[in-house]
DNA sequence: TGCGATTTGTTATAGTATAACATATCATCA
DNA sequence: TGATGATATGTTATACTATAACAAATCGCA
């Protein structure tokens, strides 16, 4: 998983950028200019940012200046699993594990909105146990913890 | 856990406000008329009720007009473990384990919005895991599994 | 009874998200 | 290569979700 250590930057935007790019051209889907740009902005900042937060870059530099242009490249960021929506922010962190079919897990830091994501094991557990019991279908499952990141548990304590 | 089954809609009703009123009782915390109406509101009916549909209701029967009437119950409710909020929905719930100290775990309807409540297995796991390794403190907990109920997986098939 | 704390009423506004329709661009194949 | 259907963007308007702020009422208790 990408923890809350540090890491390399500028590779790790370089490379998320890549993966999205080659995944779309892999399966026809265009890499516009708005998406990317979308996607470079979530991965430069590590912390969940709202749909407006995005959109005030966007007008900053050209690309779009009303709601429906993020939440549009968003969309197809998320639909595609370059991204995910942090349901308890109403906020998007770009996905750290570009390609790979995964169930994201979230670590939502409480305090400077840091986000982590991890793994969820979704076959095993309570929850599969009682949804087959009952006979509902999973299809998604949204796993956030929310808590403090080590940083904030120096600043923020107890 | 309260499934999707049938089950008897009165004593459930009955048996949640009463829990709430002891549980209030014992705690010194005023059960006032708005707050037990949304929670009888919740228990009525078994699905994710957003903050506006429980405030018609309200406005209806003249117990309150405005948004923060009913936000103020909801948050009496959720901070004292009476009802929840479905972060994915912008709704809310019934507790159905009044009392008991729980990690809740929800299966949400996306046809029918229906919720059921179980519990989620939070100590073990690759969640837990990954929390312990990067020294992130999860203070809480947000579980909610997207899909289909049985009922409606009659209606619309796969 | 009076005082502080809690709850409710109300106005106003902030923050999140989408509908609807016009225009532009792309992708492809005749 | 130029027509065409699909996809994406621009724009206006509006719906939905949530809270700040302050006044008035009520409650709990000394």
């Amino acid at each position: 998983m990408l923890g809350f250590e540090h890491h390399d930057h500028h590779s790790c935007i370089r490379s998320g950028v890549a993966a999205a790019e080659a995944h779309c051209m892999a399966e026809g889907l265009q890499f516009t200019p708005v998406r990317r740009r979308v996607l470079e902005i979530l991965l430069e900042r590590h912390a969940a940012l709202g749909a407006y937060d995005i959109l005030d870059v966007l007008r900053d530099e050209g690309l779009g200046s009303q709601p429906p242009v993020a939440y549009r490249a968003l969309d197809f960021l998320v639909s595609n699993g370059f991204a995910h929506k942090i349901e308890r922010l109403n906020a998007f962190v770009a996905c750290t594990h570009m390609g790979e079919d995964h169930n994201p897990a979230f670590l939502i830091c409480r305090d400077c909105d840091a986000v982590a994501e991890t793994q969820a094991d979704t076959a095993r557990g309570a929850l599969a146990k009682a949804a087959g019991s009952t006979g509902f279908r999973v299809e998604r499952l949204v796993v956030e913890a929310v808590g403090l990141c080590p940083r904030c548990q120096q600043v923020t304590p107890a």
